[in-house]
DNA sequence: CGGACCATGTAAGCGGTTACATGATTCT
DNA sequence: AGAATCATGTAACCGCTTACATGGTCCG
């Protein structure tokens, strides 16, 4: 449910094309949330029916045309009742952890590289965090600036604030689990040691 | 396609039932994975279908019986090479992060509901990890001493090693979500300030 | 004119959730 | 006799993945 959710939040910037949509979870927003376009259009579809957004159909060349999803008051209000709601927690299901707690069955070199493979996996999403970090804070992000166009100026701080701290939080678990993943070779070289003493 | 392996990973250490492991699955390691019986049982005959596992009728009481699973060289084998498999990172989708980004929208009564909720769930889980860790470090596990009892001496540090290894993972990722959310409090207490004044 | 990009979907399948359904055993 | 527990499923549904499918536009 809450792909609906990613998408209200999406357009209360701006009205945008499923097309457009798509981009940002390929880009910006993947980083929270990603979604394939296979989702996304027909998803944008169910919600113009459930009157959340109203679609409007704009020419697009000669021949062309695209639809406009344009967020109603009942999208803005089914958004913001979401946002006051207590988010439930799912219980664990976690394969890595779960790998992790039989590593003793994998070949040490397999095991060497399961876990390298977490920390490049890691790496990689908290580079693309600081930069979006680095971009709120530099106020280069086009969504950023749109939206806060559209917001009183005492709202400003607030709102770069909240952005922040989403991703200072996504970036401190990618530390983590680099140090976790890094523990773990440190152990298999131990391990290692001793079995070959 | 986890839940196979789940399942094998039980049963590497002893023959069970359906039930059996849906006990498992609600008790020692639901800190790790979770699945309800409706997920199990047919899991169970599917696996049994492929040759993974061997289901033998037991009787039970005068006119009761129950179904035993036995693991096979195939599934041991299969499980071996899952364990050798390098796990694919799928791309991010983390609701907690994406309301975070929009907290602006939320009232701030809310907004500190959910950030306390989010602690009480990871102090929680903490909690239970803790006890995992505490029962591995005094040998009080009961299915860790029944894997123990199967595997060489020698191996006997390096499995326990891998366990304690998972579940300091699970512990440090707790307190990095609860020390999150609780900068998350803190700024939402100073931007009430600023407000404020 | 061709290639990159804009635009919008359908369809099969999978893992997981939620609710429902049934009956035997063991213990007090 | 009744409660707790042991035992095993089915069925509808949901969100998501993967693969497939089609056609227009814009720019060099």
């Amino acid at each position: 449910m809450s792909l609906r959710y990613a998408l209200l939040a999406l357009l209360t910037v701006e009205p945008m094309t499923g097309y457009d949509l798509s981009k940002q979870f390929q880009s910006s927003v993947s980083h929270v949330w990603h979604a394939p376009d296979s989702q996304i259009y027909p998803e944008l579809r169910r919600m113009e029916k459930d009157g959340l957004l109203e679609g409007v159909e704009v020419a697009w060349g000669p021949r062309g045309k695209k639809r406009e999803y344009h967020i109603t008051d009942a999208g803005l209000e089914a958004f913001r009742s979401w946002m006051n709601e207590t988010l439930s927690y799912p219980p664990e299901r976690d394969p890595v952890h779960l790998k992790a707690a039989y590593l003793e069955w994998a070949e040490p070199d397999s095991a060497r590289a399961q876990l390298e493979a977490h920390i490049a996996n890691y790496i990689e999403r908290r580079d693309d965090w600081l930069q979006k970090v680095a971009e709120i804070e530099g106020g280069t992000s086009i969504i950023l600036g749109k939206r806060l166009a559209k917001a009183p100026v005492p709202e400003h701080a607030r709102i770069q604030a909240f952005k922040k701290f989403t991703y200072d939080g996504l970036i401190a678990r990618a530390d983590q689990e680099i140090a976790w993943a890094e523990s773990g070779l440190a152990l298999l070289s131990e391990l290692n040691r001793a079995s070959d003493s």
